[in-house]
DNA sequence: ATTGAGCTACACAGCTGCGG
DNA sequence: CCGCAGCTGTGTAGCTCAAT
């Protein structure tokens, strides 16, 4: 209860932006006494937190400006850089979109009045939209499931129907989901190939199994995804010079 | 001098650990 | 289980300090 209070008492003096307030607004904003709010200062104080307080009319306490960067550690440019690729779309399909508002109003909170102004000044510079166009996000029923699987590094029962419509089963360890275009992706270890590939929407059916599994020795989900892309771009280049031999194929092509 | 703010001494209540 | 001591958290009342 009480480290509760001194984090948003910690808070509070933070989004004052180095105005002053009263022990007794701060008391009555976290409902104790005004002794109750000194003796957190105190608290905060000898934790390393540069409050000070000024007697007299106009008196109050606030933090010293600008400790809150060494708080977080960010640089100016990292600071924009988070704000402008926080994009919530995607996230929402996972349930990490009300994850992400809260972290980003904290981090706001944690910033100095300097780069919470160069947040804002991303945000409204950059924004970063992975939806597609003329269509909306694509349906993955099972979406929770390879989630949970990915989470907990436990294997999932696939159910897939491949780009040909030819139907399988089979045991996968999940390590990673990417979203691309609005499409779910699943990249996991299989028996037969090794790490592969599914397209979310092509799960027919997934359930969560109870045995785990160990991700390869510095397996990298980007790394794996990018040359996943590369391969997927050299098959298609050939498909289409294969097409194009064809009347059918360039009418194919023009569809 | 007045006023409004922080500061401090003192007391109380509840919780916890310990010994009988 | 009970009583005690110590610790922690809290509130009240009065003091100190600075601006007007």
């Amino acid at each position: 209860m009480r480290a509760d209070r001194l984090l948003s008492l910690m808070l509070l003096l933070q989004q004052a932006r180095g105005r002053q307030l009263t022990a007794e607004e701060l008391a009555r904003r976290l409902h104790v006494s005004a002794r109750t709010i000194y003796r957190d200062l105190d608290a905060l104080s000898s934790a390393g937190v540069p409050v000070y307080a000024n007697r007299g009319p106009s008196g109050g306490i606030a933090l010293l400006e600008g400790w809150q960067t060494s708080l977080t550690g960010l640089t100016h440019v990292e600071v924009q850089a988070l704000s402008a690729v926080a994009a919530p779309g995607a996230l929402s399909d996972i349930g990490l979109s009300a994850a992400l508002e809260s972290g980003l109003i904290k981090l706001s909170a944690a910033l100095p009045v300097v780069q919470r102004s160069m947040a804002e000044h991303a945000r409204q510079r950059l924004h970063v939209d992975s939806s597609g166009w003329f269509q909306g996000r694509e349906v993955v029923p099972h979406l929770d499931v390879l989630r949970e699987g990915v989470w907990q590094d436990r294997k999932v029962w696939l159910a897939y129907r491949d780009f040909d419509g030819v139907a399988s089963e089979r045991v996968v360890d999940p390590y990673g989901l990417v979203i691309k275009a609005d499409r779910w992706y699943l990249v996991a270890g299989t028996a037969e190939r090794g790490p592969s590939v599914f397209r979310g929407a092509r799960v027919e059916g997934a359930r969560l199994l109870d045995e785990g599994f160990a991700r390869p020795e510095g397996f990298d989900l980007a790394a794996c995804w990018k040359a996943w892309c590369e391969r997927f771009a050299e098959r298609r280049a050939s498909y289409v010079a294969t097409l194009r031999v064809t009347e059918e194929g360039e009418a194919a092509l023009r569809r």
